[in-house]
DNA sequence: AGTCCACAGGAAGGGCAGGCGA
DNA sequence: TCGCCTGCCCTTCCTGTGGACT
């Protein structure tokens, strides 16, 4: 049989009509013209920031909604509107976005000021300076400039859990020091009761207004996604029910339409790949994909320490059925590190590496009380266990385990 | 009602790497 | 080179906890 070369190959994809019209109204960076089922949404934004166009401090914002349901494009959409009427009249406003979500970016009291430093060209380092000196070049850069700042912190809960709410009070305090310039923050938030943890001080200098982003129905997300695909894919390259099927399942997971537009991506792709129409047996198989691939990006960004707790969770839990306990999972893990000739850790810091894990939902981690016999973490494994044995498989080759 | 177990999880701090300025 | 600052990962020490057992 005569092999097939790679240049043969290239020849006959580009020979072949493709499914996609544009693929990238299938992806994040895509910013849609309108957006659907947000006008309310849309509009509030509008008259809370308006005033920024007259120099006027807006007042601070919070965002809530669940994943995928257009907080963040919204918010993009209004900013974009007002920096372009911002240009026209030369009026001295800039937006800066940030997420908070985003590792050794802005995840960090001092990197988010590191950060907005360099927005308005301060050279400053990674590590190495006093935060205090870090807030004194952003106020004094600030202040130079002579413009209003609307700040957006996208994923803010995040921050909070991890650095504590003073960097919150801290921001909105700026403000007292500022002689030209002034600052408006525009906080983001998966968690509906994220303000409600924040110290009563914070809350008050910063809740001043809300926008409250409700999931969508099954529906509104068929109608973004028939918009969406339309602007994707040629006539004819793809079955109508394919659409009900993507926003279905989304729909199942609190409505979340970035998901959606990820689903009927990669069934796209797929159906591309296997030279056929975009039919609803491609969106089952996209499910599965997407599955996979969160897990295994999930797994890639593991340290060390975390790939061997969960080797040793896997190893346990492959061959029963009933949960495993912190205790035996250490047990587990102290002979695998000492098998393969790597540091083991404490306990202590082991059960912080399963509340991790839990949190990744890579595993299901519930404290249960087994009355006389202790308190512990009762864990079963979160992804499919046959999936489960592939990835305890190519851990072990990755880690070179004995 | 008191005891006991097997942890959970908070607080404090050590050690390290990376960066800065003197 | 040294002292000082940061973030990060980790340990040690400690108190708290829920329910079975006595």
């Amino acid at each position: 049989m005569i092999q097939k070369s790679a240049f043969d190959f290239f020849e006959e994809y580009l020979e072949k009509k493709s499914l996609f019209k544009n693929a990238d109204a299938l992806t994040l960076k895509f910013n849609p013209e309108s957006i659907s089922y947000r006008d309310q949404e849309v509009n509030l934004l509008a008259q809370i920031l308006a005033p920024a166009l007259k120099n006027i401090k807006p007042s601070n914002v919070f965002i809530y909604g669940k994943p995928g349901t257009g907080k963040t494009l919204v918010v993009k959409n209004v900013l974009n509107s007002m920096e372009q009427i911002s240009t026209q009249r030369n009026i001295q406003l800039k937006s800066i976005y940030l997420n908070c979500k985003l590792q050794n970016v802005a995840d960090t009291e001092y990197r988010i000021l590191a950060q907005l430093a360099r927005e308005f060209g301060r050279d400053i380092p990674s590590t190495g300076l006093p935060t205090n000196e870090v807030y004194n070049e952003f106020n004094s850069a600030l202040d130079a400039s002579a413009k209003l700042v609307i700040l957006i912190l996208d994923e803010i809960d995040v921050l909070v859990n991890k650095c504590g709410d003073n960097i919150l009070y801290n921001l909105t305090r700026i403000n007292e020091s500022l002689k030209n310039s002034s600052i408006a923050i525009v906080g983001i938030s998966n968690d509906i009761n994220f303000k409600n943890n924040l110290e009563p001080r914070v809350k008050s200098s910063l809740g001043e207004e809300e926008v409250i982003f409700s999931p969508y129905d099954a529906v509104q997300l068929k109608e973004i996604l028939d918009q969406r695909a339309i602007l994707a894919f040629n006539e004819n390259s793809y079955d109508e029910l394919v659409v009900a099927k993507c926003a279905a399942y989304a729909a199942q997971q609190h409505g979340d339409a970035r998901r959606a537009i990820a689903l009927l991506r990669v069934a796209g792709e797929l159906a591309e790949r296997s030279n056929k129409t975009l039919t609803e047996e491609f969106v089952d198989l996209a499910e599965k994909q997407l599955e996979k691939d969160t897990v295994m990006e999930v797994i890639k960004n593991l340290t060390l320490q975390s790939k061997m707790v969960f080797y040793s969770i896997i190893s346990i839990l492959k061959n029963r059925v009933t949960p495993a306990f912190t205790g035996e999972i250490f047990e587990s893990y102290k002979k695998l590190c000492s098998k393969n000739g790597i540091d083991c850790l404490t306990q202590r810091r082991l059960s912080d590496l399963i509340g991790e894990l839990d949190s990744l939902g890579m595993i299901n981690a519930d404290i249960i009380s087994k009355g006389r016999y202790g308190r512990t973490r009762e864990i079963n494994l979160g992804i499919d266990k046959d999936y489960a044995n592939k990835i305890s498989i190519s851990l072990c080759e990755d880690l070179d385990l004995k």
